[in-house]
RNA sequence: GCACAGGUGGGUGAGUGGUUAAAGCCAGCAGACUGUAAAUCUGCCCCUCCUCGGAGGUACGAAGGUUCGAAUCCUUCCCUGUGCA
């Protein structure tokens, strides 16, 4: 899932996503709430309409910036107060304001409202965390019952594209539902790096009943081969039936060895921050666009990937439009990595749609998947 | 020709007797980035040596001078801008 936390991958349009072949993004209930408002997308139609997508969008809860937020937050057993990043405004997030906005937001997936523990923490305070998501997930849950149904697009959701009535006839079904008023929402397992916890945490957490279950608190600063061992102490605990999605993760190395261990969502906000800052990823290794060594370099990015970037424009002139701070460096570049991780995924789910478990790049084979 | 104002490291621009190899910014070079406070952040950026903490050498238009000590004060010269002839 790239991410657009501001109803917007940076650097790339809804149009062009679609024709990259991305199926849902991530949207971020805290940036929304703060701007344009929750209320404001709902009187436009909700977040599909809103930002003109047609497929899946998943919010997440503003559990992250918990995390991330950390020097601008205060946290209690009823929920959060933020000073609002942009004016310093202060906002009292809670379990059951999460979910009304989210509901309000009208994203396909939402997520429990969850507490990111910062690595590290000792296992009493991981401990303390892990307990404190719980009990804000099953809030969550209970609010989500009670309101489930006041999704901004009312009793069946549809839409069309453009949004002008005067525009030509590219109307469009929305492609994310069957018809389903609801949302699903998701819970989210913590735990720190504490194996037992972990377990705690996802047995807790299923018995609350999710559609669908996340495994959060993980890219938070810890070695990655501790990530790995913690996804892997995790997920053999959740239902394979279900969708199994790792947060914040991660590199096009990482995303395939979770697939194959048998994760099947991600998100990560690599892929677009990094191409913003130069970095690009390519089947022989990331290359780092902005050094001189590229020049003069007249061949394409990567010589083994077919995305749009790779089959027009050379080395030497994505270094150049990087080197000039041209807005289109950031935009071919985001471009090209969002084609790299899509491409990786369409190869992993092609692996795996042939019965073959062996994953692309490790050989690791899964477990619980088929 | 005269009168003012100036000449600082690749650029710009602080500094106006010592703590100044000389702020800041830009350019340049390299690095970081993993549920986005990120078109952001970090380091290097005169030369040589180096045990990477430093050591030495050059340097603020040029040449002299004053001083324990000068980018900073004085003299002459060169150059630039503006104004007046």
């Amino acid at each position: 899932m790239p991410v657009g936390t501001l109803a917007s991958v940076k650097g790339v349009s809804q149009d062009l996503l679609e024709e990259l072949g991305v199926q849902i993004l991530l949207g971020n209930t805290y940036h929304l709430y703060l701007r344009p408002g929750v209320e404001q997308v709902r009187q436009l139609g909700g977040l599909h309409r809103f930002m003109a997508w047609p497929r899946a969008i998943l919010t997440d809860s503003g559990g992250f910036q918990v995390f991330s937020l950390n020097e601008l937050r205060k946290v209690t057993d009823e929920g959060v107060t933020f000073r609002s990043h942009l004016d310093g405004s202060s906002h009292f997030f809670t379990p059951e304001s999460s979910m009304a906005a989210q509901i309000g937001l009208g994203a396909d997936v939402i997520m429990a409202f969850d507490e990111c523990t910062e690595h590290p923490a000792d296992r009493e305070r991981v401990r303390q965390s892990m307990e404190l998501t719980l009990r804000w997930a099953e809030r969550s849950k209970k609010y989500f019952e009670a309101h489930k149904g006041e999704v901004p697009w009312g009793e069946v959701r549809g839409f069309e594209f453009p949004v002008s009535s005067r525009a030509d006839t590219r109307n469009q079904k929305p492609e994310t539902g069957n018809g389903d008023k609801t949302q699903a929402l998701f819970g989210i397992v913590q735990g720190g790096m504490d194996s037992s916890l972990r377990k705690e945490s996802a047995e807790r957490t299923i018995e609350l009943d999710f559609p669908g279950y996340a495994i959060g608190g993980l890219s938070v600063g810890e070695p990655r081969a501790l990530t790995r061992e913690v996804v892997e102490a995790t997920l053999q605990y959740l239902p394979a039936d279900k969708p199994r999605y790792l947060m914040g993760v991660g590199t096009p190395e990482e995303i395939v060895e979770y697939a194959g261990l048998g994760v099947d969502m991600m998100d990560c906000v690599l892929p677009t921050r990094a191409a913003r800052h130069g970095l690009l990823f390519t089947s022989e290794g990331r290359i780092s666009i902005k050094q001189a060594r590229y020049a003069s370099d007249p061949g394409p990015l990567d010589p083994n990937c077919g995305c749009r970037i790779c089959r027009r424009y050379s080395r030497a002139y994505l270094r150049h439009l990087y080197a000039a701070n041209e807005v289109l460096a950031q935009v071919l570049n985001t471009i090209h990595n969002l084609s790299f991780y899509l491409d990786t995924m369409r190869a992993v789910r092609h692996s795996i749609a042939l019965g073959n478990n062996a994953q692309p790049v490790s050989g690791r084979r899964s477990q619980t998947k088929p």
